[in-house]
DNA sequence: CGCGCTGTCCCCCGAAAGTGGGACACGCGC
DNA sequence: GCGCGTGTCCCACTTTCGGGGGACAGCGCG
């Protein structure tokens, strides 16, 4: 039978023993790598892995991008004692399923990597406000947008910087309509030109 | 002192007995209301909230929105049964902490809540993998598309809808040097006009 | 059964954006 | 010290957009 492999990949030596016996007593088998070019080594099927997003060789998000790239179906999660911006929205567009944080205890570690397992996206508390946060501040889209279809339609293709004349061809329609149209979108949104429609759009979660 | 009261909002009699229960074995003070009406009838201090989206009588959402305003620092988590895009993103953005799904154990539920109050943000099994989900599909930045300072703060300008004159002006610097500015911002997103570079400013988080 | 919203098309005209050049100075790194 | 990227400015020309109108047919809702 195929042994499920877990990866930690982590630069401290002294955390990583910790975490990795945590995880074995859990029932998992785990490799270990300290550096980027070690978890890349690994060879052989994964079901999942931790990794450190700062090591001192190499980049975390790296290996997330590689591991993600050759293993499709692993589950992988950052481990990581800092929660920047940049760290956690860097880690999930890597390709990270969990957000795990250093400062959890390590007697919740296997919990979570076992919810990472199943399936699941395990994230360390703050983690969850963080990504919620990035939703509930932009909700502000005039009451009275409620976009036509044919309006959506329309900003959509905006959206991707065509021309009017190139909108009305590749929607079928003559570019008088498409201005008509461009007019009506702009009033909903009571913006003065495509360009800050298209900005409202995104803001108001209509395009993305 | 100050009991520390949760509301507790959902129309379905059978559950909401159950639910309120189990929080009370847990230890808490719950007030029960079964509409939005009711719901928002209760007074006096809450510590926390748990709301059913969809009350037969009423929205869960614009109970959601009201005790968020009246209640800034209460706690509010939405407890539905359903996890469709505009529940989970609509009950954030009517300020929900944390979303919850019925199909959760009930036993479960009194350590969600107790995360809840302790200022975390509790999400179900899947919540977490949607959100991330709408952070992760994102990333498709052109890789040489950073932006210098000047030209970020002209693409920031852009997406308000102002036109190449009032930017200049806002900017303090000339129409022709704005010209040349979003020239290489277009070049390095590759892109064919304002609007695209807005639609990539956006796609690559680098507007919000 | 009419009113409002939508989708479609049309015209004119001025303002703005896009194209394709050129120019010069500054700072940073090799 | 030379290049490269950046920030600034300039010109001429074409295309597109935005603003202001108007028009007509289908469709749902009260």
């Amino acid at each position: 039978m195929v042994t499920p492999r877990l990866l930690l990949v982590e630069d401290d030596a002294l955390y990583r023993e910790t975490v990795a016996e945590a995880l074995r007593v859990a029932g998992h088998e785990v490799l270990e790598a300290s550096t980027a070019a070690e978890a890349l080594a690994v060879r052989g099927p994964l079901v999942g892995a931790l990794v450190d997003l700062r090591l001192s060789r190499g980049s975390g998000f790296e290996v997330l991008t590689q591991l993600r790239a050759r293993a499709p179906g692993a589950m992988l999660a950052a481990l990581t004692a800092h929660s920047t911006d940049e760290d956690v929205f860097g880690a999930i567009a890597a390709g990270a399923d969990g957000y795990l944080l250093k400062s959890d205890a390590i007697d919740e570690l296997p919990a979570h990597v076992g919810a990472l397992l199943k399936g699941l996206s395990p994230l360390s508390p703050g983690i969850a406000r963080r990504l919620m946060a990035h939703f509930a501040q932009r909700p502000r889209l005039p009451p009275d947008a409620k976009l036509s279809a044919r309006e959506q339609e329309l900003l959509e293709v905006l959206a991707g910087g065509f021309t009017f004349q190139e909108c009305a061809s590749s929607m079928g329609i003559s570019v008088e309509t498409v201005k008509t149209l461009v007019k009506r979108i702009r009033d909903k949104f009571h913006a003065g030109s495509v360009t800050e429609a298209i900005s409202v759009g995104f803001r108001a979660g209509l395009l993305k």
